[in-house]
DNA sequence: AATCGCTGTTGAATCGATTGACTTCGGGAG
DNA sequence: CTCCCGAAGTCAATCGATTCAACAGCGATT
């Protein structure tokens, strides 16, 4: 069987539909934009010929005339995973409710793959890019491509930069955290996961710290664990935190799929997360709330996060000469039963 | 603080660089494209001058005159579902790779969405069109669209349309899934979840009736339960069937979320899955492993699907009559704790 | 010297819309 | 009877590329 799905039809342009309406090409145009200027028997001739013959707006060649694409570039390092699976769904939605498009593409965390991205992001044509940059970009690449189009990004410490961003509160979610896990009495608390390249991680290390100094607890550099942002980098942190001399009682991690691994880890070694040990995540993935024992982690809304990035683009090509807006969103502490009990030696 | 990121830069177009090159028009494009008609010392005279003046090709000019934008679109029902957010990730790597952009549309299941979003996508003059389909959506729809450009399906069971398209083998799943509740001694075997609407749930059903027809046991269609494919709709399912007479000692889920929902109801009516009640899912999507006890579940590699559905297009695009291909993966059975114990009354 | 064939380059039409300037027409004011 | 005006349309240039047909040089052939 031969495909009959090859399509055949040839392309219908306004000048047929024009023809069709016995009117001039720039009639059937304004007609189509409503134009005041049409009277409205006109306009109903274009819409019955647009009907009758099928016709598809192109708004490629429109956009050509007008310079706007109705495109938004998202650029991500990668969307399977659910926090940003769950962003992409936000800043989606949103844009569709402002008839724009969303073109999607991903990094994996490399700086190569991004400029190429962005590359492409650009020769589209996009009305503004949206990006969650890459470990180690250069301030001055992303200036370059404001020259092109607003950029909006998705972390929040890039501030010699005059762009908008959205980002979670990192030093307030953390604080909320790691007093959580001194209330429950514990002093030797691990930092788990990430690398030192991430801004993100650098902020929550040093409110970490902060927390720690507040309550007169020495910051131990020994107990902060740097590792991918992966089951397996929790697992192994913890191994490695468990052999000490004097191993910590709690650990505060970088990311729920970080904790995951701690949790694994710590039943590897016999022991149960909640009852002996303390483990803290960051995201809240919908995993959080099943695990067993379930993981107390720090909130982050990641669908809220995409849908203001879209927002603050929408605004931003609305009105281009507003001020820099950056938006940190308030994080919440969610208590479950991974930190249920009391440290079991408090001195 | 004013914003600087309104983009100042007035565009440099291919007319620009020709003139820094001294060349026409004409040949500056040729030589982007590597024509071989142009000799190599103009050429580098071409490219130092895009160099020089920061030229940024504009795709959507380009293919107002050739008639390709090298855009997919991808409409699905939802990305924030972690198999959608697989699949997705899938087809946009394997479309990057091959120097196309993927655009991206949700339509939450909703017929409307679905052809506004459509129609925004053929708006865009998309190459190709990869799509989930709505449930209800009629072939009408699809074959009229296919007039505008090749559409690859994510579900292998609209045989009356000649589309190329991918899914997972359902029936072959299914009957492993059975015959291993078969082997530990089941014989009331409950299929919980979905809609009758949706055609891949129908095609589960007909293998689930057709397994148990081979292994002599009778059908009861009072064991079919219908639901949303939520945890909620899973824990409903399995409160109606505990309460029967006599009450299935298994369950076969439309999907893992399903099957969640069951094992928590199972534990709300003091059960506990895989000693007292076996379930299985489908999907396996991350969490299965995680669950306690963890999930026995037919696999179904979303990514793969992702990337064979672009893999088609590409293939479509490059080939447009080839004959039509289906794509049906193999399903393997994973199997795990929550089918581990023999039935505890067999008869 | 005229012709031929190459190579490398260019002019101009084209893709499908938008839009500022201009035309046409009928009616009302002067 | 002119003139002006507004309403409804139309003309033609334009956006930024691609591409076909034509053409200028130039050395080789007859």
């Amino acid at each position: 069987m031969t495909s009959s799905s090859r399509p055949r039809r040839q392309k219908v342009t306004l000048k047929h539909v024009a023809d069709a309406a016995k009117v001039s090409k720039a009639t059937a145009s304004l007609a189509l934009n409503n134009n005041p200027r049409i009277s409205e028997p006109t306009r109903q001739r274009v819409l019955e010929a647009v009907e009758a013959l099928g016709y598809v707006y192109n708004r490629h060649a429109a956009g050509l005339r007008t310079q706007r694409s109705y495109t938004i570039g998202l650029i991500i390092k990668d969307v399977s995973n659910p926090f940003n699976a769950e962003l992409t769904s936000g800043a989606e939605s949103q844009l569709a409710d402002h008839d724009y498009s969303l073109v999607l593409a991903t990094t994996d965390d490399d700086l190569g793959k991004q400029s190429r991205m962005v590359q492409t992001m650009l020769e589209r044509d996009v009305d503004g890019l949206i990006l969650s940059p890459a470990a180690h970009t250069a301030i001055e690449s992303m200036r370059r491509w404001m020259q092109f189009c607003p950029l909006v990004l998705l972390i929040p410490y890039y501030s010699e930069l005059a762009a908008d961003c959205v980002g979670m509160d990192d030093e307030q979610g953390t604080r909320r955290a790691v007093e959580h896990l001194i209330e429950r009495g514990h002093r030797r608390i691990a930092f788990v996961g990430g690398f030192a390249a991430q801004a993100t991680r650098q902020k929550r290390l040093d409110s970490y710290r902060d927390t720690l100094r507040r309550h007169s607890i020495d910051y131990d550099p020994a107990l902060c664990i740097a590792s991918p942002v992966t089951r397996r980098g929790g697992y192994d942190a913890i191994h490695q935190l468990l052999r000490m001399s004097t191993p910590p009682s709690a650990a505060y991690c970088y990311s729920d799929v970080n904790a995951f691994g701690v949790m694994l880890g710590l039943r590897a070694a016999g022991l149960e997360a909640g009852k002996d040990f303390a483990v803290i995540g960051f995201d809240d993935v919908p995993e959080a709330s099943l695990w067993h024992p379930s993981l107390t982690t720090v909130s982050a809304d990641p669908r809220g996060l995409g849908e203001n990035a879209a927002q603050l683009m929408l605004r931003r090509i609305a009105e281009p000469d507003l001020p820099v807006k950056r938006i940190i969103m308030p994080s919440r502490l969610i208590v479950r039963d991974s930190t249920v009990a009391q440290v079991k030696a408090p001195r």
